[in-house]
DNA sequence: CGGACTACGGTACCGATGTACAGCGTCGGA
DNA sequence: TCCGACGCTGTACATCGGTACCGTAGTCCG
């Protein structure tokens, strides 16, 4: 655990008294009034720093939804307790680890807007993506492919590569739109195959084809529930 | 003390458990997902009859402020809930990264050969799981949420509670064979509704439903393509 | 000197929540 | 048979409360 300023100790006492005392955590208003600040947003800072930090844990758009990670030992005026991290627990297997960026959304945007929001990444266990080379993430809109699993919302993982097998799941370029689509070539022709018995197959002649319209093929899905 | 209803006791035991189990009290819309109540008004009935009754008080026009005057002996059937914030399992490593073991499989198999495998964990980013407290992974096998998107093969990632609001996908105890459902609480029994056509629900009296029962939410599904 | 982290003020927005009002049916007294 | 308690459905509404966005300042560090 990190330490905390005396601010922030400050608000977690308070949260932890309300607790004690009237059953229930104190609001974002209930704490600033308590501790003489105006803003919500100023408590809200301190709330994040300490979620950040793991103390406290909250539900999204809930009201007074705050946890105690643990219930704050007795006085206040004892330091927090020897955080004991050792080195040991943080042993590096950053080897199995990717951090992928989130660049867009496909099906309905276009690549360029997609690649306006490069901050937003995330990190998960390279069992899950395979031990590929670059991959990158996309979010879906629509519901092109929704037989094969994939919904509106949905993350996908994309393995960057150029040419696919025959019935991949593949982000490709059409003209300048990103889309996600099956991936059939045919004799004269590469047939981008929703999954959707509503909508009907984009097709490309060979001859307008080029291999950098695949920009890769997905190699996982994920949906947040809830 | 007057004596309550049948009704009435529930409503008060649910309050209860929501205080112990999440850290706070639950609001009138949550009261109601539980027992099956879609009206906030007959809720908020029994939440007068029981203040009437002088079993529990509330402030005014606030969130989630309810307040039992006496912490209601456990009385029957239910076991104390287990003791929430372990997070034995669940290690931090990064302030953002969540590791996540996958116990097992769900749909098919029994709960016991699911956590044969306990060395299997997964990392991913907390961001696609939320801020929730404990989280474990598992295995789908078959077809029964396919219509959720939840395919054989997926793995589902579970938060960890003992109770679920009207809809939610939960993790379940039916038996001893755990199984992954839509949750739906009715009037005198739960129905474990699965998203698939070809399949009937479950369902259970509630005389013989313990909030055991509920293992917990499904707050995230990955699948692997390719 | 620029860039972090802390610590606020202020405000707009909108989802979450409690309250109120208008019903309906059942059941057990008086 | 009328009445009150119970147990709901359904809807409208106002407030509560979290989140987001925009600024300002001070500190500390490289």
């Amino acid at each position: 655990m990190q330490k905390l300023t005396e601010r922030q100790r400050a608000v977690l006492t308070f949260i932890s008294a309300s607790i004690d005392e009237r059953g229930f955590p104190p609001t974002l208003r209930e704490i600033g009034n308590h501790l003489g600040i105006r803003s919500t947003n100023g408590v809200n800072d301190h709330l994040r720093a300490l979620e950040r930090k793991g103390y406290l844990t909250r539900e999204d758009m809930k009201s007074r939804t705050l946890r105690l990670v643990r219930p704050l030992d007795g006085s206040s005026s004892t330091p927090p307790p020897p955080p004991v991290e050792s080195a040991d627990d943080v042993v590096e297997r950053d080897d199995d680890l990717i951090e992928i960026p989130i660049l867009g959304r496909v099906a309905a945007g276009l690549l360029h807007e997609a690649i306006e929001a490069p901050e937003d990444t995330v990190r998960i266990d390279r069992m899950l993506v395979g031990r590929g080379a670059d991959v990158f993430g996309l979010r879906i809109v629509g519901e092109s492919m929704i037989d094969a699993g994939i919904h509106d919302g949905d993350y996908v993982f994309v393995r960057k590569q150029l040419s696919a097998n025959r019935g991949d799941v593949v982000i490709a370029l059409v003209g300048d739109e990103a889309t996600c689509k099956h991936f059939f070539p045919e004799r004269d022709h590469i047939r981008l195959q929703p999954a959707n018995a509503t909508m009907e197959p984009i097709l490309i002649p060979k001859s307008d084809w080029r291999s950098t319209q695949i920009l890769g093929v997905v190699v996982g899905v994920y949906r947040r529930l809830h």
